[in-house]
DNA sequence: GACAGTGTTTAATT
DNA sequence: CAATTAAACACTGT
């Protein structure tokens, strides 16, 4: 379920997993996770997925994994070669003992001395991609990094800039790249901000309030989420959110209401976001 | 059994 | 033509 806080913490799990070492083999239940370019289909599998994926690893010092909006960047001692990792919907990696049974819905598995690094992914939108220049695939097609790259309330102005209600245009990658439905609903919430506002019509308040609460609410949401174990946020446990999947708004206690945008569900508050 | 779902790409439409 | 919306993808959980 990731958004750009829950690829971060993917991030630093894989850096502290592989500290650098090398990688002894690979072992590939499902070719088709392997992909010749982005995309969500397994009809897009790499002809040639197992070997092309072998070349960029066996035998290699893995180094530290680059993280851009919701895409993951791994090269392994020749940059800009590599990986590109895109965990779809339900995508994950998990950490085993190299004897243990492939986890449920295991794809493929990279092998170090010692662990073994599972990707999983039930719904198998998520993908490796074997790139010859990471970094700039990685950025092909996105817009400046919400958490990293914070855009202040005049940028943000401009990349919200037309008649499309605001939570829409947040979840465009090309705009601002990370923020996906949860954190959207929460930061304009947080903003006070109804997402069908326009974003042509936001006001420089509004703006200012929106551009301070989205890298608050992600930094909050990596922060309380970065344990050892990868854990989806829905996954067991109460909701942990403000108004995604409530009832009752913490800050007025009224109805929180959905609203259908663009295909997806927006949740919200209808007294307290104007 | 029907339906919604944290995402992205491509096709269709405005 | 650029901008925007809808459909498709594949599968699980409710």
């Amino acid at each position: 379920m990731p958004e750009l806080p829950e690829v971060e913490i993917a991030r630093r799990q894989l850096s502290r997993w592989t500290a650098g070492d090398v990688v002894r083999e690979v072992r590939v239940l499902d070719a088709a996770a392997i992909r010749h370019k982005r995309s969500t289909m397994p009809r897009d599998a790499h002809p040639d997925g197992v070997r092309a994926l072998e070349a960029a690893v066996v035998g290699r010092a893995a180094d530290e994994p680059m993280r851009l909006g919701k895409r993951l960047g791994w090269t392994f001692g020749e940059a800009p070669r590599g990986l590109q990792l895109h965990l779809g919907m339900t995508g994950q990696w998990v950490r085993r003992a190299p004897a243990d049974e492939p986890p449920r819905f295991a794809k493929l598995g990279l092998v170090l001395d010692g662990r073994t690094l599972w990707f999983l992914d039930s719904r198998r939108f998520g993908c490796v991609v074997p790139s010859e220049d990471v970094p700039r695939e990685l950025a092909e097609g996105l817009g400046p990094d919400a958490w990293l790259n914070p855009p202040n309330a005049e940028e943000l102005g401009y990349l919200l800039r037309g008649r499309r209600p605001v939570k829409v245009t947040l979840l465009d990658q090309a705009r601002l790249a990370g923020v996906g439905n949860i954190h959207a609903a929460e930061a304009l919430w947080r903003s006070g901000i109804s997402p069908e506002r326009a974003g042509d019509d936001l006001t420089p308040a509004e703006l200012a309030r929106l551009a301070e609460e989205l890298p608050a609410q992600l930094d909050e949401a990596i922060r309380t989420q970065d344990t050892d174990e990868f854990q989806y946020v829905t996954q067991g446990g109460e909701n942990p959110f403000s108004v995604y999947g409530q009832h009752r708004c913490p800050r007025c206690e009224g109805d929180v209401a959905k609203l259908a945008q663009s295909g997806r569900t927006t949740w919200w508050c209808p007294s307290c976001q104007q």
